[in-house]
RNA sequence: GCGGGGGUGGCGGAGCGGUCAAACGCGUCAGACUCAAGAUCUGAUCCCUAGUGGGUUCGUCGGUUCAAAUCCGGCCCCCCGCACCA
């Protein structure tokens, strides 16, 4: 295909004219900052991804039509542990990784000889970012993107950490930075935090951390600590319930002697308790015993086989009355020579009403039939009744201070009750079992000395609110996900262990975490420019303060980092000329992150004027209808755009097919239909440029040239508001239809066509812009630059022409009508008369437009009143004043359209002929000729 | 569970009070071109009807209105997010 050559051609030509490269400006021209989130540098980005970008790219092509000085810039994130955990996992010689990577270097790689060597160079994380940075770069140029490559930075550089270090800094100022402790996954063997992506189908079933409450039993050997998620069940407790057979320890726990399972202890000791084991037991051990629970209550303990030593604490208090299996284990227990007699003193203690019960565990046990305490039907019933009970359950007189309170609003209370009484803790288990992707146990870790930032801090989220309600966030329909976000927010962890970035300035054992570092670097971008130059280490916080908030003074910043004053002045205007950045355009999936940290972090350091005014997102993209996975296989790597499909199909497929808040669906079927309209558009293009232009001669190229500018401004208004689809409808499949109809019916197309190319091609430059620069030149319009700088057309309101749009639709009514009555007569007709309405009828219709319903009484004025009072009402019935009726010369229409007539019908045409054997003529209403054929 | 978004023809999807039997595309059918296939072009594609007319449709059940796919309420179903993950 010819495109792929004057694809590459055109990028190269864009790149060494620097056309996209912006410089701050003194003059009237008004600036537009658009960004894109930066790609995070762990593999090859595909069409997907690309959907995102390339619609920043329209943005930011059509603000530079419509006259704006557009600084659209790229970055390359590497911050996190994504990178280091496949630089470790490559190192190691994990094989599904190396082979993964093997797979996405075959993308970029032509010489498999290398791909081992670039393999091995990715056990450096650095060389991981650095490769797929370099490719993606290529990759974008090579589906045209419009970017500023001057500023291109990645996050680990040491300038940008020392701009995220002032941005720490600035927090800690406004004191929106806290320090406390915080649960993690853990891994037990390597000491080491575990995300999602280090977890066994860690992203399919995810696993997340649950909070128990630790309950203390006081028994001979120390507490018996149980751990439950439903606190206040406490007051129906009947005995404890340890497994005989599995280890337990006592152990010294923060300077108090426990009784656990050996699993949980090692749990204990991640999660901030110092601990130490005295002596190792078989569960029998403390059979038998009794403790005292916090109420003073004494209690039995009893075995039960269904406790399990790796959840929780191993210890387990039961409540016959409201938990199934406690029920069923007592039941089974009673048959028990040596604990028979103890079980069976037992009773039940009801403490919590729920409609249709009596003692709900009983009930539900015996009505389901459950056999022992290993039916697996347990569970069920266990699901079944807490579900009751939290939503409708009430807690009863034996519950002290609670009596009275409905379930889901007492758990929090009664934490703080008995922690009040010293009888609790709090203890962190993993919501599944779960193991690492190396093998290891899962376990919950608490980290002391954890950095947050508290997004609940003082007046932070009024303003957030404030600053919101005046954004621009399209489509609109996401703005209710953005407020949701910001209520929701609290306090977040701000710092990891691990992972590549910038290091936390007041802890260097930290590292500032990967989502916090990329919420205000579109100021960086800025910045840039003007601090490759200077050392890092030179650039303490009090540069950032004079050049992004302007405090202090340029002689002292030019002092620290050695630029010159007039340079320094240069680059705090560049902030002042750039900043706010005017529209950041991502995907709604970063709403409840990444977006509502970009608003408040602005909010926190920046005033007002400088937070952003304006957010846009789309939607994903899926293939056939289904999301595309490596695992699927079904991926398109961005990269193969250019060969396989060429990059302005691409675009025009992607901005086409849905709206920004709907998600696309790459059909190969449905890309092919949009590559015949561009090969349509271009063999026009292909004629305009071997014909010279012409004057307009007649109605029809009247009725092409208001098309065109009606298209044009339904074209702009659309763009303007970010409805790119509807825009490309318009200006591309609706008025390629036109031009298609219009060749059919102009004796010389091309020269009237030729008059609007140019300005045709500017209007869809931003999403086929290498198209347009080639038929541009071809057309003379390089004389005067590139396409991509051209100005907008303005569509001419006075060529708009509805008269003359009518009389052509008239005449494509006319010929359906035809055709409909041809196919229902069954033969070809040699000879087709038409006979047009008479005079009264459209005199009927005036009156019924203007006077309505009010029309009927004049049928008496009519020759024929009887027949003026039966098409007076139709008329009223089919409400024709709502269409704005104009009269219409029927006659002279239809025949200047018999040169179309004749070929599509090859008959010929009689208009108002006296011969009309069918005694058709009667029928003829306006905008309705009566036909018949012969 | 909480929060958000949706359910339209054989399919993907526009439409979001009247010009709607419903854009555009895919699929299917017919015709043209071709030795033929493919591509392309032209047309048809809810049902009835030598025509501009009638009938039944927009998850489901009701309601508001002269008028509802579009507004309101109930119900059913689907998708997405819920934090330390980029």
């Amino acid at each position: 295909m010819k495109w792929k050559e004057y694809e590459a051609k055109w990028q190269q030509r864009w790149d060494e004219a620097g056309v996209f490269v912006p410089q701050v400006e003194d003059s009237k021209r008004p600036k537009f900052f658009v960004t894109v989130p930066y790609p995070y540098t762990s593999g090859a980005l595909h069409i997907g991804h690309g959907r995102t970008f390339t619609t920043g790219d329209v943005v930011a092509r059509f603000k530079r039509h419509r006259g704006f000085n557009v600084l659209f810039p790229m970055a390359f994130h590497i911050s996190g542990s994504p990178i280091l955990s496949i630089s470790d996992k490559i190192a190691h010689e994990d094989v599904k990784t190396i082979n993964l990577y093997k797979r996405y270097l075959e993308i970029y790689e032509k010489d498999l000889e290398k791909i081992d060597g670039i393999i091995e160079s990715f056990k450096d994380p650095e060389k991981v970012a650095e490769y797929f940075a370099g490719k993606i770069n290529l990759d974008f140029k090579s589906v045209g993107y419009s970017i500023d490559w001057t500023r291109q930075f990645d996050t680990g550089q040491p300038h940008y950490n020392k701009f995220i270090e002032w941005q720490f800094h600035k927090f800690k100022e406004t004191g929106i930075l806290v320090k406390g402790s915080h649960p993690i996954l853990w891994s037990l063997k390597n000491s080491q935090p575990l995300g999602e992506d280090d977890i066994s189908d860690g992203d399919v079933d995810k696993v997340s951390i649950s909070e128990f409450t630790l309950i203390k039993f006081e028994g001979e050997d120390g507490f018996f600590v149980a751990a439950t998620l439903r606190p206040e069940t406490l007051f129906g407790a009947t005995n404890l319930w340890i497994n005989p057979d599995v280890h337990y320890v006592v152990a010294d726990v923060n300077g108090e002697r426990w009784v656990v399972s050996e699993e949980a202890v090692g749990k204990l000791g991640v999660q901030g308790g110092s601990v130490k084991v005295v002596k190792k037991e078989r569960g029998r051990v403390f059979l038998g015993k009794t403790v005292s629970d916090p109420l003073g209550r004494q209690l039995p303990v009893l075995p039960a086989g269904f406790v399990d030593p790796d959840n929780g604490t191993g210890v387990v208090y039961s409540v016959p009355a409201h938990a199934p299996y406690d029920y069923q284990a007592l039941v089974d227990l009673k048959r028990d020579a040596k604990f028979g007699p103890v079980v069976s003193e037992i009773e039940p203690v009801v403490i919590i009403s729920i409609p249709g019960y009596e003692v709900p565990a009983r009930e539900i046990c015996e009505r389901m039939g459950i056999r022992d305490q290993r039916d697996s039907r347990l569970e069920e019933a266990t699901q079944e009744i807490y579900k009751a009970e939290f939503y409708t359950g009430v807690l009863n007189d034996k519950c002290e201070r609670f009596s009275g309170m409905l379930i889901q609003n007492i758990k929090d209370e009664v934490k703080k009750w008995l922690k009040q009484k010293g009888a609790s803790g709090v203890f962190y288990e993993t919501s599944r079992k779960a193991v690492s992707r190396g093998g290891d146990k899962v376990v919950v870790a608490v980290l002391d000395n954890q950095w947050f930032i508290d997004y609940n801090h003082d007046k932070w989220k009024a303003k957030t609110r404030k600053h919101l309600a005046k954004m621009v966030i399209l489509p609109e329909k996401f703005r209710k996900l953005f407020e949701n976000t910001v209520e929701w927010l609290d306090k977040r962890p701000c710092a990891r262990r691990r992972g590549l970035g910038t290091r936390f300035p007041f802890d260097k054992e930290w590292v500032i975490e990967s989502l916090s570092d990329s919420t205000i670097y579109m100021a960086f971008y800025v910045l840039i420019p003007y601090l490759q130059g200077v050392a890092p280490e030179k650039l303490k916080p009090e540069v950032f303060d004079f050049l992004l908030l302007g405090e202090g003074d340029a002689e002292k910043v030019a002092k620290l980092t050695g630029l010159s004053v007039e340079k320094v002045n240069e680059a705090r205007k560049a902030f002042e000329y750039w900043y706010p950045n005017d529209l950041r355009h991502t995907a709604p999936a970063h709403i409840g992150n990444h977006l509502t940290f970009f608003i408040m972090h602005h909010l926190a350091i920046f005033p007002e004027k400088l937070a952003p005014p304006c957010i846009t997102l789309n939607e994903m993209l899926i293939r056939e209808g289904a999301k595309m996975s490596k695992s699927k296989g079904n991926v398109i790597p961005l990269n193969h755009v250019k060969e396989k499909y060429g990059a302005d199909l691409y675009r025009m497929y992607v901005v086409s097919s849905a709206d920004l808040d709907t998600v696309v669906d790459w059909r190969e079927k449905d890309v092919g239909a949009v590559q015949r309209k561009l090969e349509k558009f271009v063999e026009i293009m292909d004629r305009c440029s071997e014909t010279t232009e012409r004057e307009v001669v007649n109605e029809i190229d009247r009725w092409m040239l208001s098309r065109f500018n009606r298209s044009l401004k339904v074209c702009t208004e659309n763009m303007e508001a970010f409805r790119f689809r509807e825009a490309v409808v318009e200006m591309f499949f609706k008025l390629l239809n036109d031009v298609r109809w219009f060749e059919r019916r102009s004796e010389e197309p091309y020269g009237l066509l030729r008059k609007i190319a140019k300005d045709w091609l500017v209007s869809l430059a931003p999403v086929i812009p290498h198209t347009a620069e080639e038929y541009w030149e071809k057309l003379g319009g390089g004389e005067s630059g590139f396409v991509s700088l051209a100005k907008w057309p303005e569509a001419n309101e006075k060529i708009i022409n509805s008269g003359i749009e009518k009389s052509e639709d008239f005449v494509q009514g006319v010929m359906e009508d035809i055709r409909s009555m041809i196919k229902m007569a069954g033969h070809q007709p040699g000879r087709i008369y038409l006979y047009t309405a008479e005079d009264w009828k459209w005199k009927a219709l005036e009156l019924v437009v203007k006077e309505k319903q009010g029309a009927l009484k004049h049928a008496r004025t009519f020759k024929d009143p009887a027949e003026a009072a039966k098409t007076l009402a139709s008329f009223v019935k089919n409400r024709v004043w709502e269409n704005g009726i104009e009269r219409l010369d029927e006659a002279s229409i239809i025949a200047g359209a018999e040169k179309i007539l004749k070929e599509e019908f090859g008959a010929e045409v009689v208009v108002n002929d006296n011969h009309d054997p069918m005694n058709k003529k009667g029928k003829a209403m306006p905008f309705r000729p009566a036909v018949y054929l012969e």
